[in-house]
DNA sequence: GCAAAAGTGTTACTAGTACACCCATGC
DNA sequence: GCATGGGTGTACTAGTAACACTTTTGC
């Protein structure tokens, strides 16, 4: 091997899967390429790792120069090491997931001066590189965090109304509940509190707004 | 960056967290280190990931050429990118979990000229490296794997007896089963069939030998 | 007053838990 | 015959699933 060392040395790159809930739909943050390859297609945001820093301080790096976006909590999902994912050059990525509220979604694209979206994870627009497929594998890890209530409550950091909540739920579980039943059990775990308030913006009856108690947290919720 | 390059090229290394059950207790593969550094420490299996392949190839491949292990279904579990885990240069670590039988277990500790040995995960010797927290992420991801059932499947390929299973899953959910719910249980899920065979070996009333139907599985199991 | 969506309570069923005795083997 | 560990059934409890009508709002 040593005698070869240039046939084993690679760029890493980090890549983030950002999540939020908009409306009771799970998006995504992407960013428009604006140069060649790729040009006018969608990525997720990249950075390199230097030698100096771990691929999460990396990634945490870059979400803060880019997006001003600090206390960002990320977790790990899946490399993605294919010799030519990159065409010219050896990179290896190491992708991240992690959430933020609507509010904090909404701060973040229109902070910035270049192009980037939040796209409904149903409704993808072209997407470059390899991005689709790591979005995939972040998809399939988004599930099981959306069943944490730690997670819910950083996308649902103020009120939320229980027919929001089972809406994601019948999304990502890919099945329907009965109203009566999924409030039962959702109020039976202890978590949330009644604010007294009322979600007046919907058609029909409002709905009552909880919140979340703090110190409470549930790993899997169903 | 382009500037730096030679700030952000790294070395890349594959590790294999191999799992088995042998008499109860849950088991990973480690080999003596005959040099230094950590001369006399254990390690894990390891082999750098050439640029021409992916990481899962250059693990599977190294098993193959050390253990002439083939077949083998391995899965990622986590990266460790810390700058100076390896001291001198960098170098990145993406490693994999899987699991055999404990047949095809002894087979590869024997077939081998260099010191290997299963070590009781309770029971460590001195591991070299970071590979004790490497080890610590893919036990993690251990006790999840062993609640699907097409991973008991490959542990335990012929006969087995429910008590066995049942001391598996006490011993990775820590706590204690009802042998006559937790035979209920198992068995009304419909995945494993009487072999009309009993196990003549322990002390006793000798246990009933069940082996997997094919072409069922369970992902969660508990 | 009508359409739209939310809130509410009861019953039946299913799954999980607790529990005690007998059985087959080796020594 | 006794120590060791395995096999079996039943009653109780908790959780899940099915189900229909009333309430509040905007237009």
């Amino acid at each position: 091997m040593k005698n070869h060392t240039k046939d084993y040395l690679r760029l890493i790159e980090s890549i983030a899967c950002l999540y939020t809930i908009d409306q009771g739909c799970i998006k995504v943050l992407l960013l428009k390429q604006e140069e060649e390859p790729y040009k006018g297609y969608w990525v997720l945001p990249t950075t390199y790792v230097s030698i100096h820093e771990t691929c999460m301080e990396a990634i945490t790096r870059e979400l803060e120069e880019k997006f001003h976006f600090t206390d960002l909590e990320l977790e790990e999902v899946s490399t993605c090491s294919t010799p030519d994912r990159m065409l010219d050059v050896p990179v290896m990525a190491v992708s991240y997931l992690g959430f933020m509220s609507d509010l904090e979604a909404l701060k973040l694209t229109t902070e910035v001066s270049f192009e980037t979206k939040w796209f409904d994870i149903h409704e993808l627009p072209k997407i470059g590189y390899d991005h689709q497929e790591i979005l995939q594998n972040a998809m399939e890890k988004l599930k099981d965090k959306l069943l944490d209530s730690e997670v819910l409550k950083k996308i649902f950091p103020s009120d939320f109304t229980l027919p929001e909540i089972q809406k994601i739920y019948e999304s990502i579980l890919g099945r329907k509940f009965d109203r009566r039943n999924f409030r039962k059990k959702f109020i039976s775990l202890g978590l949330i509190e009644d604010t007294n308030d009322y979600d007046m913006n919907g058609v029909g009856r409002p709905a009552k707004l909880y919140r979340f108690k703090e110190h409470v947290s549930v790993k899997k919720l169903f």
